[in-house]
DNA sequence: ACATTAAATTCGA
DNA sequence: TCGAATTTAATGT
């Protein structure tokens, strides 16, 4: 247990294997790069831990380099009034909070860590600087910003489900979504514990639709995770 | 809630 | 450094 664990427990300053997860980065030119990097936090997060709290000041830009994340309004909600609702999972290669960064507002959801995870930012200022710069940069935030406005349309349907099959395959086929989540390849690793948090039901009820949708050719269920055979299928699931 | 199986960790050479 | 033994985590019913 050496080279590894050391290089996992110290090198939370960024390094190039997280470099490669971020899916903008290639957009930019070589200076634009250069301040990235050297103004880019990568920390790691424990799992139940708050990477931004409602009515906090925006302060940074996020992505998840790896693991999983949950977008929601729940945990004593610094504002009060409202019920847990949860509005998206956020794995690989999916940033966001761009709304917020853009409005210079405080931020309207809590982001929790559903596992440990490795989860990147840059400071509001470097997100400003390469918006005012970048025309690769203003594609893909525009792009992030069209493509969660669809999904959040979609997760609206979603709570209206009652059946909780079709709950969990269009939860799943969000998550699976290419270009908010890149770094998802094939297969995603997600337990059904954290499935059951994220949608709102228990594991015993997620694990019952996983082996339905299996049956139905849509997912293979895997130890830890869950394999997409037909994304198509996911989404129009009913 | 419980039994089964997979994975992660520990431990001894 | 390897693999067997033990512990922990995830799954299926």
């Amino acid at each position: 247990m050496h080279a590894s664990a050391v290089r996992a427990s110290l090198s939370r300053g960024a390094g190039p294997q997280d470099l490669d997860s971020i899916p903008w980065l290639v957009r930019l030119d070589a200076p634009e790069r250069k301040r990235v990097v050297a103004d880019l936090r990568v920390v790691e997060v424990q799992p139940g831990e708050l990477v931004c709290r409602i009515g906090r000041p925006v302060s940074y830009w996020f992505g998840v380099i790896d693991g999983l994340l949950k977008m929601s309004n729940d945990a004593a909600a610094a504002g009060g009034s409202s019920f847990p609702i949860t509005f998206a999972g956020l794995t690989s290669g999916g940033w966001f909070g761009e709304g917020t960064v853009l409005k210079n507002e405080v931020y309207r959801y809590n982001i929790q860590a559903l596992r440990k995870s490795v989860v990147a930012g840059i400071p509001a200022s470097t997100f400003h600087w390469l918006l005012d710069r970048s025309i690769g940069f203003n594609r893909f935030v525009m792009m992030q910003l069209n493509e969660r406005l669809g999904q959040f349309i979609g997760a609206r349907e979603i709570d209206r489900l009652s059946q909780s099959d079709a709950r969990v395959a269009r939860s799943l086929a969000a998550l699976f979504h290419p270009l908010l989540y890149p770094g998802v390849g094939e297969v995603l690793r997600i337990t059904q514990q954290e499935l059951g948090y994220l949608v709102g039901l228990g594991r015993q009820r997620v694990n019952r639709s996983l082996l339905t949708l299996q049956d139905g050719g849509a997912i293979r269920v895997e130890y830890g995770g869950v394999r997409v055979l037909d994304l198509e299928r996911l989404r129009r699931w009913v």
